[in-house]
DNA sequence: CATCTATATACGCTTAGCCATATATTAAAG
DNA sequence: CTTTAATATATGGCTAAGCGTATATAGATG
């Protein structure tokens, strides 16, 4: 079945994607104003609050956390990764979100300044958050 | 003469604003996500970024360095002052923006993080304001 | 194989938000 | 008062970007 239009094409203005490479640490390219449209919606914030509190997030956790949509949660975040801000990880069913570990220093300090002085912010949902049952284990595999 | 709209009813979702009331340091409520959006458009992060720097600038300057249309720099700035960021003077036929002196610690650092980490994306706008002949006078009137 | 679950993406629709242009406003200068 | 200059705002049009819904995909389980 053929779409007329792939969403990673539809994000160009949100986010230079190049499509057939893997992302890379290729963040002095990095234009501030590409970094503060992905701060610039609610969801997308929130996403990026709470995997900073908690260093991975599964699509199932934000959902039930922030209250949205599973595909709502899933596009935002697929935005993220777009935009080089997060990197996704599978296991078995789940797919788990992390902060990119080459972020800039200076974006890092963005996301912490802003999350320390918001904490009543972020403070419902990460409750939420912790209240939920059968959250999925985390198998961490050394290498 | 009526128009159909003020200019501020159509940024309610921007930014929301406060028709009657003059701005006044009411920080606690401002959300992360209404600052990020003023910072998501190319033109108002620049006019901060700038206005930062310079502590002080007209529209003209801005106009002159960013190389934009007059009423295009004075809608964002009149964004940007209706969001609580920067504040306006008159001195003769010139508007004076500086940034609001009651922002919030973290707003200020995300400003300067952002500035620091960044220099080559706003130093050739401070080139060109430099270079620019017959910039307005400053006259500052002492209480 | 079929089924269930978690996730990703397409599609169509709607709206927020940006822009250029025209015009209003205000102050200074003649 | 008229003109000039700097700024502010309205209007209307266009597009980016958000959303809900439906569906595709892929792993687990039987």
């Amino acid at each position: 079945m053929m779409y007329k239009w792939p969403l990673l094409a539809a994000m160009t203005r949100l986010v230079k994607v190049t499509h057939t490479t893997p992302e890379q640490p290729r963040f002095l390219s990095m234009k501030p104003v590409s970094l503060f449209k992905c701060f610039s919606d609610e969801t997308r914030l929130l996403c990026l609050l709470l995997i900073r509190c908690e260093e991975e997030l599964c699509v199932c956790e934000l959902t039930q956390s922030l209250g949205l949509s599973q595909p709502k949660v899933s596009r935002h975040l697929a935005q993220l990764k777009a935009c080089g801000l997060v990197l996704d990880r599978k296991q078995g069913l789940w797919s788990f979100y992390r902060l990119h570990d080459k972020l800039p220093c200076w974006v890092m300090t963005v996301i912490d300044t802003t999350l320390a002085d918001n904490a009543t912010y972020v403070r419902p949902y990460l409750k939420r958050l912790n209240k939920m049952g059968s959250r999925p284990d985390r198998v961490v595999i050394c290498q």
